[in-house]
DNA sequence: TTGAAAGCGCTAACAC
DNA sequence: GTGTTAGCGCTTTCAA
C-alpha cells in the first residue's frame, strides 16, 4: 500500500513495444494509431489498470479541468443544494468541481483562495461569504483582483470594485412573488422578518417589499421589518419575539428564509399562535426544510438547478477563453404554494 | 485572463541571482539557506505573488497532500455535517479534502473512484453508498481492493471482501440508548419504523432492538418493525400508514433517522395523534432537524467532530504509513432529551 | 551553503 | 503513422 510502484506510459511503451508518444496518443485520442498498436496498449492499459498521471499531464498542458468553488457552509441546505448542481453540472461539461467551504470566516476565503489557485483551477466560483456582504472589504477585493489576471473569478452576490462575472437572481422579483401572494389572500398587516441590513439580497428584497406596500396602497410600518443577526431558526425565534413587543400582530408574515420561517414557527406555537389559522407565513429558499415543518411552508423556490448549470456553464466558457457575458440573470424563481397561508378575514 | 504568465520558480531564482535549488530551499524550508539571499528570495516572491506550482511539486515528489472523500449526498444533513468535519479535520493536518458525491448511483462511485486515483490522492474516504450495504458487490470489493494496493481506503461501514480501514460507531449501543430512555419512561409497545434489511446499520440496530426488548421481558412483535424504502420524510410517512393498519397502535415509535422522524410525525398530525401526548417518538442522528420539527426530536446524536476527526485521522497515518488500527470504534454516541417524548400513563 | 543536473510522467512539435 | 525529444516547474541528490 502506498507504494510509488505505478506503472507509467514508459512501461506500456516498452511492453506493448511502441514509443511512449504512441500510448500518448492513445490516451489523449488526439491523433491516429495504427490499430493493432492501439488495440496491444489498451489491452497493456486494461492489465496494468493504469491511470495517466494527472500532474505529469497537467504540468505539461497546463489544463486542470478542475474548477474550485468557496461556499458558505455546505450544511446549509442553500449551499448544498447549489454546491451539488455545481458538481452535476461541471462533470457533464468534463470538469471536477473542488469544493470547499469558508465556515463564516474571512481567513478561510483567503487560505483557499491560496489554496485553489496553486491547486491551479482554471475558475473559481464564491457563493456566500465576501460577495454576500452590501459592501466590499477593500482588501479582499483587491486578492480577487490579483486572482482575476490569472483565473476568472464568477460569483453569485457582488464585489465592489471588481469586474467578477456574475450570475444573479432578481431577489426584488423573488419578493413580489411572495408579496403577491399574500396580498391577494387579503393580506394588508405584513411584516418582514430576519436578514441583515449589511446582506444585499436582504436589501434588495426590503427595498422591494416598501415599494409593494406603496404600489398596493398600504402604508408602510417600520417596525414591521426585523433584523436578526443570523439566517437560521435562532434568527426567526428571535426576530418573532421583537414581533411580540408591538401593540399590534400581523396577519401575515414573510420570513426572508426557510430556516428562519422555522423559528419564527416555533416562537409563534409557544406563544399561542397557529400556522395558517392565526397568521399567515411565506418564506424564501424552498430547501427541503419548506417540506419538513409542521405546516409545510409556502416558499419561493430557488432554482437551483439552473443556477448551478450557469455558474459553471459561465466559468468553463470563461476558463476557455470564450468570453461569457459578465452578468447573467437567472430566470426569476416560482412561489410554491403549501399549508402554511390562507385567506384573512377580518 | 487565463494568461499562462505565471512567474517561475527560475525567474524568481535569476532575478534573485542565486539558482532555483536555493529558491526551492526557502520555498520548502527544507535547508538552511544564508540569511540575506533567503531574504531576496522572499521579497520577490511577495513582490510577484508568486506561488509554486503544485503539479510539478506533485510529480516531483508524489506527495499531494488531498485525502479524497466519497459521500452519498451531502445535501443530507448527516453526511454534510461528517463531510465538514472530515474538512476541518484535514485542514488542520495540512491535508485537503477532495469531496464528491456518488448521489445514490453506483457507476458514479466507480467514475469517482477512478477520478480520485488519478488526482493522486493520499487516501480515500467512503460513506455511505456501497458501503452501507449489507452484502457488498463483488465487483466493487474488486475495484476497492485493486484501489488499496495503491492508496489506503477508509470506510465507515463495511466492505466485505476487503480489508479497508473502519471507522464505525456500536448501532447497537445507540440503539439501546434509544430503548431505554422510552422503556425508563414506561412504554411497552414500541414499533420501529423505517429502514431497509439491506442497509447494515439498520439490520444492528434491529437486532439490538429485539435484544433489549427480550431483556426487558416485552414481547417482541413482528408487525412493529416497519421498513421504507427511503430514508427520508416520505418513507417515514409510509411506514406510517402501514402503522395504522394495525390493531393496536403502539405507545412509542423509535425512528431510522431524523428524516423519517418528520415524515411519522406528518403522518400521526394527518390522523390527529399529537407527539408526545398520545405518541413519543425518538429518532437517530441528532441533525439540525431534530431542532426544527414541532415538536422538537429526542434523537440519539451523531458525534460527527470526533467521527470527522477519526476517519481523516486513520486516513493520514495509514497515508504516511503510520499503520493506524485496522478497526476504530467510535466511542457511543449520548441522547439528546428534547420535546418528543412523554411518560406513559394507562 | 550553494549550484548543476537528473529526474518526476506526460504531451506535442518535429522529423521521418 | 510513428519515434525522438524538448519542455512543463519543482525537488533533491551530488559535488563543490
Amino acid at each position: 500500500m502506498a507504494e510509488k510502484n505505478d506503472v507509467t506510459i514508459y512501461d506500456i511503451a516498452a511492453e506493448a513495444g511502441v514509443s511512449v508518444a504512441t500510448v500518448s496518443r492513445v490516451l489523449t485520442g488526439n491523433a491516429r494509431v495504427r490499430p493493432d498498436k492501439k488495440e496491444r496498449v489498451e489491452s497493456l492499459i486494461r492489465k496494468y489498470d493504469f491511470r495517466p498521471n494527472t500532474f505529469a499531464r497537467n504540468l505539461s498542458n497546463s489544463k486542470t479541468r478542475i474548477i474550485g468553488i468557496i461556499s458558505a457552509d455546505i450544511r446549509n441546505p442553500f449551499y448544498s443544494n447549489m454546491v451539488v448542481e455545481c458538481e452535476i453540472a461541471a462533470d457533464a461539461l468534463g470538469y471536477t468541481l473542488m469544493i470547499c467551504n469558508s465556515l463564516g470566516k474571512k481567513e478561510n476565503e483567503y487560505k483557499l483562495l491560496d489554496k485553489l489557485e496553486q491547486q491551479q483551477v482554471e475558475a473559481v466560483i464564491l457563493i456566500g461569504g465576501s460577495v454576500d456582504q452590501l459592501v466590499t472589504d477593500l482588501d479582499y477585493a483587491e486578492r480577487i483582483n490579483r486572482l482575476q489576471e490569472k483565473i476568472p473569478v464568477i460569483i453569485k452576490g457582488k464585489l465592489d470594485g471588481t469586474d467578477c462575472y456574475q450570475v444573479n437572481i432578481d431577489e426584488g422579483k423573488n419578493l413580489s412573488f411572495a408579496m403577491e401572494h399574500i396580498i391577494s389572500l387579503g393580506h394588508k398587516d405584513i411584516a418582514f422578518l430576519g436578514g441583515r441590513d449589511d446582506v444585499k439580497s436582504t436589501v434588495d428584497k426590503r427595498l422591494r417589499y416598501r415599494q409593494m406596500l406603496r404600489r398596493y396602497g398600504i402604508p408602510f410600518r417600520e417596525e414591521y421589518i426585523i433584523n436578526a443577526a443570523r439566517y437560521d431558526n435562532e434568527g426567526g425565534y428571535e426576530a418573532t419575539q421583537k414581533l411580540f413587543e408591538l401593540k399590534k400582530m400581523p396577519s401575515a408574515i414573510i420570513s426572508i428564509n426557510d430556516f428562519t420561517a422555522v423559528g419564527i414557527l416555533h416562537a409563534l406555537a409557544e406563544k399561542g399562535y397557529s400556522v395558517p389559522k392565526d397568521i399567515s407565513l411565506v418564506s424564501f429558499d424552498n430547501t427541503f426544510v419548506s417540506e419538513l415543518s409542521i405546516p409545510r411552508l409556502t416558499s419561493v423556490g430557488y432554482n437551483y438547478k439552473t443556477f448551478g448549470e450557469q455558474l459553471v456553464r459561465c466559468a468553463v466558457e470563461a476558463a476557455e477563453g470564450k468570453a461569457p457575458s459578465h452578468s447573467i440573470l437567472i430566470a426569476p424563481d416560482a412561489l410554491v404554494i403549501r399549508d402554511s397561508c390562507r385567506n384573512y378575514e377580518q
